[in-house]
DNA sequence: GCAATATGCTTGACTATTCAAGTAGTTATC
DNA sequence: GATAACTACTTGAATAGTCAAGCATATTGC
């Protein structure tokens, strides 16, 4: 049929990528008890200022709608991995800050993901994930890890 | 805190832009009444053997199970856009093959997600594109476009 | 040739997420 | 300083998909 442009080729192939790539992640962080998506927000705490954000930031920055925030860290806050925080002047923002033991598991399952990634990129040689990563860094915009 | 290591933002950063991308792409097929996965299995569909798959291999092909594969089709099936055909020696299996209905629409929603790819990465040189896909298609294997 | 096992598909119950609407609080305008 | 318009967040209903179980058919090993 029509050949496919190469363009449309690479979206294509970046979601059969993260298709995969997301199932094993999911795998390697499940024995902390978290999935991909939270392993995400935790990182994303941990590298904001104060470690702490707005909900609605926080939605933004893992690609989530602000209902979709609400609804994922509702069991992490239940938990006791997440905490709120008020706004002093502005009383409809309520910050997500990481507790203790939220930091805790970020700091364990950071290490099993980077082992994971790690594995499953073996065969790459640095330079290219190094290049890979700026492109996508593009692409992701504001969503993406520096 | 903790640097992280190369390859795993690598992972965060194709999940990002997954995000970013799938979004766009969603919102530039809905004109033809389509999401992207939708367009990926008419897509793979026009490129099999005989343009007919058996329902676990299109599954797999696009990153579903059976049980997503039989959910998915079923309202294509009854909007005619993909039908079910029978296996002559497996009464157990039933190929789906596209329908001239959705050959039309595989066919003009094929022009607005090349465009578009092509629009969202302009900034691209086409030698980068097409070395990123090389990579991709190691990642993601049986599931890539080649 | 028949029991055991495996395969292809569907279905009910659940999970993750979205969207639309609602509530509460804030900012701007006159 | 009242009102309109906007923003942050939550919630009910809906959608896309998973997982576990079940049904029908095929294949294998005795």
């Amino acid at each position: 049929m029509t050949s496919i442009n190469d363009p449309l080729k690479l979206i294509l192939n970046i979601n059969a990528a993260q298709g995969v790539l997301q199932k094993k992640m999911d795998a390697a962080l499940a024995s902390h008890g978290i999935t991909l998506t939270d392993f995400t927000i935790f990182l994303q705490l941990s590298l904001a200022n104060e470690e702490k954000m707005r909900r609605v930031d926080l939605a933004e920055k893992v690609g989530l709608t602000a209902s979709g925030i609400t609804r994922v860290l509702s069991p992490l806050e239940k938990l006791g991995l997440v905490r709120r925080e008020a706004h002093s002047r502005d009383a409809r923002v309520s910050y997500v800050k990481l507790a203790p033991a939220g930091k805790r598991i970020l700091n364990e399952s950071i290490q099993s993901a980077q082992s994971s990634a790690a594995e499953l990129l073996a065969t790459y040689r640095s330079t290219k994930i190094t290049e890979l990563n700026k492109v996508l860094f593009r692409i992701g915009g504001e969503n993406t890890i520096p």
